[in-house]
DNA sequence: GGCTGCTTTTAGATCGTTCTAAATAGGGAA
DNA sequence: TTCCCTATTTAGAACGATCTAAAAGCAGCC
């Protein structure tokens, strides 16, 4: 026998005002008097009132609702990002609205539109591959602000927060080339994402700094079975070293590459991006660039919060600060 | 410069109907006749109109919004939980509110008023450690169906998923003890919650099963560093091979192992719990029981769908069941 | 035409809040 | 006392949907 909710009404008849006066003291107005307001909250407290937010919604135009779209779930690195956006959102005494695309730009516009439904104050989006950056104004044009993270579509059509890949790549070959190595792969992913285009990006231009050659880029997918499989593939250039797209792929290289008879930061030195948790778990634990992906989450729902704040800010583009994280996948001397 | 949204209102006026009645052709009524629906169903594309879930709920009750609590978003057993849950909710359309309660049972509460606060429909908690059983009965008058996940606090309160790790436990030490193990350690949590005391009777009860002897409960934070030190305080007990809480606790203590000269797989026998990707990653490889995290997360939300359109069916509990994965790191042979 | 029974459509109230504009109180100053 | 001014409070109309109950259309039949 479930009873209906407190609400408004309720409350103010309970306590001899008139619902407009409950309502300035939900809102923590500085228009109701002292005692009053004491009155009010003591009500509101022995009824156990709820404001219900979606009703407030209808007529202020703010549901406190945010939506997060990440193309994976599974990949610690999606999460990390997610836990560091929906951190500092529920501080903020927002809520996540989450969903995964799954990477399918038809699943993503789905998921648009629901958000859409539900009158979400805004979103922070990952675009799925091969999302058409008309999509971005599209959304502006629904009175939707939008944060882009770790992937971006379009050119500074809005707000967005990443890492700085391009300093990491050359954090990691820079390291490399200190070790002494000169031939190195980059192990990189199918996918067409400006997360790739700017690691491409990254290497091809901390190669022509330090002068080290490349030694084939090899393409698969973004799993680690994949990646443990291409083992054979990367190591036709002949390299001494090689670049992983990220932790992920180079876990699944170095047990890829031990299956083949080579061994990992003796052989042929493996270096990782985004230090996850698992970058110390595997053996030999392995070098990467921390890229922070709980800050860029946080970094993103402050971008958001700003905006929605001052829907006429100009653009920002917010990136992380990349760290080298030197452990034993990249031992191998080659000098 | 943001335009309004457009409202049913609109819709009829272009299609010179009622309100009610293209309120009806959006719930698909079979009420409507044929071409009434196709028109209005024109219009309502060439407006690009969007059903205002809030409002509807409004007068309806029904949010399509489901609360997902999760005591930790980095953990990558919760995760692909997480994402379980929101796929199959996805598919029945409905929204994920998410929230991570840190494992804080103040911030817990607050987040459920929040939840509370936005009219979600039911809600899908992993309780934090230290949750009162209260709690269930509570958000039960409130009207809110809940199912919990992972962790059960109280007993029958409220549908509960999960995997079944007595029989998982179960499956480890038989594994051990077929390699000729009798001295077996548990490497357990400190956090008292319903999955430490379940894999706790599991131990118990296959020990005596099997004969084999406990060689020490170690217990530590459920990080992955804190199990690394952990590896002395385990060998403590001379165990012959040492069975972890889960695959995260194993993987550090693998690491902690190695730092005291000590080789898992060779001169230890090490098992963990829920074969995460990272199991594979680790060396050498983890032997581990897949507990098969997305599946508990879907099956929550299915339980739940159910709940929601019957909410007098009777209490009900899904445990999915556990498969052994061997793998290097039981190796070792002790006959 | 008038009646019945069926399908389809609709006006108007309603959900719980916030907004607007106006009413009321409570002091001082004149 | 009267008037004005500021500080509080309030009635009533929104917001965008759904529900209820009744109205309108349309056949067929006497």
């Amino acid at each position: 026998m479930k009873h209906r909710r407190v609400t408004l009404d309720q409350v103010a008849k309970a306590a001899g005002v008139s619902r407009a006066t409950v309502s300035l003291v939900v809102r923590k107005s500085p228009l109701v008097a002292g005692h009053t307001r004491d009155k009010v909250e003591q009500v509101m407290a022995d009824l156990d009132y709820v404001r219900d937010i979606g009703a407030a919604r209808l007529r202020n135009n703010s549901s406190r609702t945010i939506g997060v779209v990440v193309p994976n779930l599974v990949n610690p690195f999606f999460t990390e990002f997610l836990s560091g956006a929906e951190q500092v959102l529920g501080q903020g005494d927002r809520v996540v609205l989450l969903a995964n695309s799954h990477d399918d730009t038809h699943l993503q516009s789905q998921i648009l539109q629901r958000f859409r439904g539900h009158g979400v104050d805004g979103l922070i989006l990952c675009p799925a591959a091969g999302t058409d950056p008309a999509l971005m104004t599209r959304v502006r044009d629904w009175g939707l602000p939008v944060v882009q993270s770790m992937r971006e579509v379009g050119e500074d059509l809005t707000d967005y927060a990443g890492g700085d890949y391009i300093d990491g790549m050359r954090l990691a070959v820079r390291h490399l080339v200190e070790r002494g190595h000169r031939r190195i792969a980059f192990l990189s992913v199918r996918a067409r994402t400006s997360a790739r285009a700017e690691r491409l990006r990254g290497f091809d231009l901390a190669l022509a700094e330090t002068g080290a050659t490349e030694a084939g880029i090899t393409e698969t997918d973004l799993t680690w079975e994949a990646s443990v499989c291409a083992a054979g593939a990367v190591l036709a250039g002949r390299p001494t070293a090689i670049l992983c797209f990220n932790d992920v792929l180079a876990a699944g290289l170095m047990v890829g590459l031990r299956r083949l008879g080579v061994t990992p930061g003796r052989d042929v030195a493996v270096v990782g991006l985004d230090d996850l948790e698992m970058a110390q778990m595997v053996w030999p634990p392995l070098t990467s660039v921390a890229m922070h992906p709980v800050r860029i989450g946080a970094s993103a729902a402050r971008l958001l919060t700003r905006r929605l704040a001052d829907a006429d800010a100009p653009v920002l583009r917010e990136c992380v600060a990349p760290e080298l994280r030197v452990r034993d996948s990249s031992g191998c001397e080659k000098v």
